[in-house]
DNA sequence: CGGGACATTGAAACGTCTCAAACGATGTGG
DNA sequence: CCACATCGTTTGAGACGTTTCAATGTCCCG
């Protein structure tokens, strides 16, 4: 149970979810069908709740007071999401697409990880996995071409979404200004990143995300760090 | 056990201890006397001791294939580092100052922290404030005027390194380069944001380190994200 | 005392940001 | 069912700030 408190007691990032735990969560959460667009909590509110995303995308970010949003990142089928510091939501967490999300009490949630120290594990794991990630954002970000950056991004979001490591399509349901507050980018800079990566016959966009037209180059890019 | 396992898994970020814990490992570790400059491990490398600062500073970096220097971050006395993913170090160490570490075998550390969950608790929270760090290196280097990064990294460091919060000196024994590699800023690009710091009234600068002169305009620069 | 690493400063190049406008898609109300 | 308002995207031109390249100055250590 002591385990259990600094794990809630961690900011949200990146946490993909097993079988297995779901499983044994299903029982206990409301499952709730969202629209698109819509807001699942807010930060700085009371953290009630935890969340597991059984389908479609959930961006979180925070508004800083300058009036920049700073997206900490999105989440994808199975990814937990809520966590927060000092009983307190970090980031606000909005559906991408509509999506299908499950709903916990923390105090439920919590008991359930006194009683079943294996899932605890699971959970650490999870943080393990959320650092990981923002340790993984943090050398995106780290890069100074925009361009560079938007392929490093595609690359995370293959990996994230569970398509195939070796898929070609890539789908990006976010907005720019999502992608940019991730980048650290302007939604102007993100529409001209891409536009160079098409010019350059590496990736071609449409309306429902990203298309790798060049594999080698595109490789060569995200290894030029 | 199990626990232990993922949490060695975890790539190396700040990790504070507590003297309840230092005592504990004391027994098995070895003591070491680094001078100035010392490369304690290469990124690389297979992960056999794990390491906690006794005194000193240390600073964990990644060399990236475009020759930029990617600092993950600065250990003080308490920290510990030397987590790796997959059993090979993820960053090099090497000592900023002359500096005291005890080196600890993994697989005896492994042991104690099978045999005491009170500890194993404890590394958990390790694993934690290391995110928080990670994320608070993210929301840093979100900001795009460099003496607003020098800024919050004055205060990260006065956190980390353990003086009081309302100190207004902070000691600086790293390089300039080694600030930038943490910062994503060229070392001239530090050097002139020092002095923009120094011309605005703000703080000064000297070998040693940093001293806040006006604090007011200091804490509304750092909260101007 | 000398060599080498680090820090500082300068000037120009580069790339993103900002501000602004036009375009496109979407969803709603008449 | 269409017109319209809205939101997001794209594109442009200029401003801004960091990077780069180069040179000088400073400090530390051998």
């Amino acid at each position: 149970m002591l385990l259990a408190a600094p794990l809630f007691e961690a900011a949200a990032e990146r946490q993909p979810l097993t079988p297995r735990e779901r499983h044994k969560l299903a029982s206990v959460a409301t499952r709730m069908r969202l629209p698109r667009g819509y807001v699942i909590y807010r930060e700085g509110d009371a953290a009630e709740f935890l969340y597991i995303n059984g389908g479609g995308v959930v961006v979180a970010y925070a508004d800083l007071p300058s009036g920049q949003r700073r997206v900490a990142g999105f989440r994808f089928k199975a990814d937990i999401f809520g966590l927060a510091i000092a009983g307190r939501y970090a980031n606000t967490a909005r559906t991408v697409t509509a999506a299908t999300v499950f709903r916990i009490p923390v105090g439920t949630m919590m008991e359930i990880l006194r009683l079943d120290p294996g899932l605890e594990h699971q959970f650490l794991r999870k943080v393990v996995d959320e650092l990981r990630q923002a340790q993984r954002k943090n050398i995106i970000v780290g890069r100074r071409d925009a361009p560079g950056r938007i392929a490093m991004f595609l690359d995370l979001v293959r990996d994230s979404a569970g398509e195939g490591s070796k898929a070609n399509r890539i789908a990006l349901p976010m907005t720019r200004s999502d992608i940019g507050g991730f980048l650290n980018l302007t939604s102007e800079s993100v529409s001209r990143a891409c536009r160079r990566l098409t010019e350059d016959g590496i990736v071609e966009f449409d309306r429902a995300g990203a298309h790798i037209i060049n594999r080698r180059r595109f490789d060569e890019l995200i290894a030029r760090v």
